[in-house]
DNA sequence: CCTGAAATTATCTTAAC
DNA sequence: GTTAAGATAATTTCAGG
């Protein structure tokens, strides 16, 4: 399932813009609407496109505070411990890794009050958790980059 | 700027679907279009929804490895340190921390070649960086939390 | 704040080249 | 791959409570 070109400028504009109307979006890729249109169809189908989502500001929201913290659990609970991260909604994501730790997760919180009650009471409360260290977020660098603009400079 | 119950509900349902029809949203929390329309205007131009955005398959597009990248850097050199990670296409996060390292980067690879090429030759070459710890990610537990149902857990 | 309706655009389908 | 036309459904504006 190769990516040809213009499918890649599909999907760069609609990272960008996923409200950009076909019409647009046909004539910005050099298309007319019915093959652009089913070419984004063929996207969604594949899986390549998961879906559309409003990107919301945390800070805006009330979170002026975000962490990272490498998790070690015991290896007999990884699966309660995943559950319950999953479930946690000021858990923002959270990965297994290699390393020292067994897994990243990146949380959120109001304040450092709030920051300090979620560690002790509730992450380091998880399934099976053994040792947590955390890092403070001081600023973030970069938000997300564009898959499309990766594929094309990984000569994909 | 306090976040009203039916703005959140709103919030929430743009996060699943940015597509949703204005018909349907509004019909799902309670309101009729011309209102709801209007909240959700009213949201983008405070800047709490910051746009629309395709969320593409990383693994479709042919990334099948992602690591973290702890980053040390000389302090006097963080200013093109990070206009070059934030030009990199195959960063795909980068935040500030606090702790051993002066950074965190979410990165991107085809597979183990191009990763190995990636830590080597690219990211250990950024301007300043004295130091990089990598951790593989071996599993996504998961990927995005809704602010909407951090906002409504946190009590905020 | 809300309702409802009207004007404008966009989506999606279909047909034909 | 393309154009074009048309039905459906959406967005956006506006008059009025």
């Amino acid at each position: 399932m190769t990516i040809s070109e213009i499918d890649r400028r599909i999907i760069g504009l609609l990272e960008r813009d996923a409200r950009m109307s076909f019409a647009e979006l046909a004539e910005t890729v050099g298309l007319s609407k019915t093959p652009c249109w089913n070419r984004v169809k063929a996207l969604e189908a594949e899986g390549l496109i998961r879906g559309y989502r409003a990107a919301v500001d945390p800070a805006g929201m009330g979170f002026g505070i975000e962490a990272l913290v490498q998790v070690s659990i015991r290896p007999e609970m990884f699966e309660p411990f995943e559950r319950e991260v999953r479930a946690h909604p000021l858990v923002r994501r959270a990965h297994a890794t290699t390393g020292e730790a067994d897994y990243l997760l990146h949380i959120m919180a109001a304040d450092m009050a709030a920051l300090d009650r979620l560690l002790r009471m509730e992450i380091s409360q998880l399934p099976g958790v053994t040792r947590t260290v955390t890092a403070m977020i001081t600023r973030d660098i970069k938000s997300e980059n564009s898959l499309s603009e990766a594929h094309r400079h990984a000569g994909l």
